[in-house]
DNA sequence: TAGTGGTCTAGACCACTAT
DNA sequence: TAGTGGTCTAGACCACTAG
């Protein structure tokens, strides 16, 4: 089904695990392979490679869990075409670059505080304790989208606010190998405050969305935050998917 | 680790495959057991149930790729602790149900109607094209919560209008295999009309949550809805999970 | 040291698909 | 009939953990 390619092009490195090789090799032939391409056999790999079956068998399970192979009984396996999945979960730099407008922020506030009880319960943390609080107005396209209010566990940013800010939160906690990989949010619809008018530059009074967010990494809190966005600009999306 | 149970009380039956044999066991050993206990070890299960250790490891594989288990070099297997998910897809009286309130709903159109525009690009068919039109004014707790407009795939739902309106829609669709595996979801903010500020009992002019709803099963759009909810009752609560 | 999971071998038979 | 993936065997050696 796929060319044969001489040994020694596919030959072992010894410091690697076979099933890894295997595997690696074949993501290689499979990446920006077309949807429904045959991918070797299991048999000509275990020639290729000169391993057991059961080995090739382990590689190709890992690729079919990561949904990037199909096993068709009888026929063979196949490039997967990619399934639906769930929205990535971004920040604000990130959802407003993929919708093509441009980023900016200004910063209000950053600063250290105490923690007071609603957001102490929120980061998981003691009412008292110390945490970062970043406050910005989020613009898109140079018009006032949003205003955010970030409080951050201190003790798992050492250094946060020396640093000198980042556009994006979400770059920064992705460099340090926190970026967030589970969220809550809640979203509902108010009257803007006096205050939030003013800076989102809408009408008194005026309609804006309320997003809340809890976001963990490594099972632990690392953002807790509240934005209030122009409701006469900004809808939310959402994409959900689920197992069977 | 755990009890050698008589074989005769996880005897092989000949009908099944036995790595589903393993798994379906330990799979009752494991459902209910607290997080950390340990599973029985590989070779344990190679001795009762008298298979190979690939046969069990194909087994607990299965298990551990479902989250159920947790491998531990050099210790055992043990129960692993229930992984932050992403939200459940839910229609509405699921979801109003899960927060404790009381899911009423009162038909107020229920027809077949040839799609315009908009619905037939949404449910991925033709204009002109047969579909089904629902619309509900929806209580949660006897209060009116979101007034629904549900477009549905009259091929893919044979007789639906004939059979007695459900109260849930995704129950009927579960039922008939169709339950929704994806989602996109979008909401935004707005002033109710004077119709939806009538049967939604709010103000004139009162804040409300658009919410839209294309929703697929099978690779199929089963059902396109628009809901309308009062702003000052309803949430909207969202989780996101990520591999990594 | 005994037990665990991780890796790997060299076969085997089956049901199924395509020619 | 030849080739495919699905299942299964009966061993083996390794690194690691725990008592």
């Amino acid at each position: 089904m796929s060319s044969l390619l001489p040994v020694s092009n596919t030959a072992l490195d010894r410091r690697a695990l076979k099933h890894v090789q295997v595997r690696e090799y074949v993501r290689g032939l499979v990446s920006g392979a077309a949807p429904g391409s045959p991918a070797p056999s299991e048999r000509e790999l275990v020639q290729q490679f000169g391993v057991a079956r059961m080995t090739v068998r382990q590689a190709m399970d890992a690729l079919v869990a990561d949904g990037l192979l199909e096993r068709i009984p009888g026929r063979g396996t196949f490039v997967a075409r990619p399934k639906r999945s769930a929205s990535r979960i971004t920040g604000y730099t990130e959802e407003m670059t993929r919708r093509g407008m441009l980023a900016e922020s200004q910063t209000l506030l950053a600063r250290r505080e105490h923690a007071g009880p609603g957001v102490a319960r929120a980061l998981g943390l003691t009412e008292g304790d110390s945490v970062i609080h970043w406050r910005r107005l989020r613009r898109a396209d140079g018009v006032p989208m949003c205003i955010e209010d970030a409080y951050l566990n201190e003790i798992l940013l050492p250094g946060f606010l020396q640093g000198g800010m980042p556009t994006s939160l979400y770059d920064l906690l992705t460099s340090r190998g926190l970026r967030p990989t589970w969220v809550e949010d809640s979203v509902s619809a108010d009257r803007a405050t006096a205050e939030e008018a003013s800076l989102l530059e809408i009408e008194p009074q005026g309609i804006v969305m309320r997003h809340s967010r809890r976001a963990l990494a490594r099972e632990k809190i690392v953002e807790v935050s509240r934005g209030v966005f122009r409701a006469d600009r900004f809808t939310l999306w959402v994409q959900l998917g689920q197992e069977d």
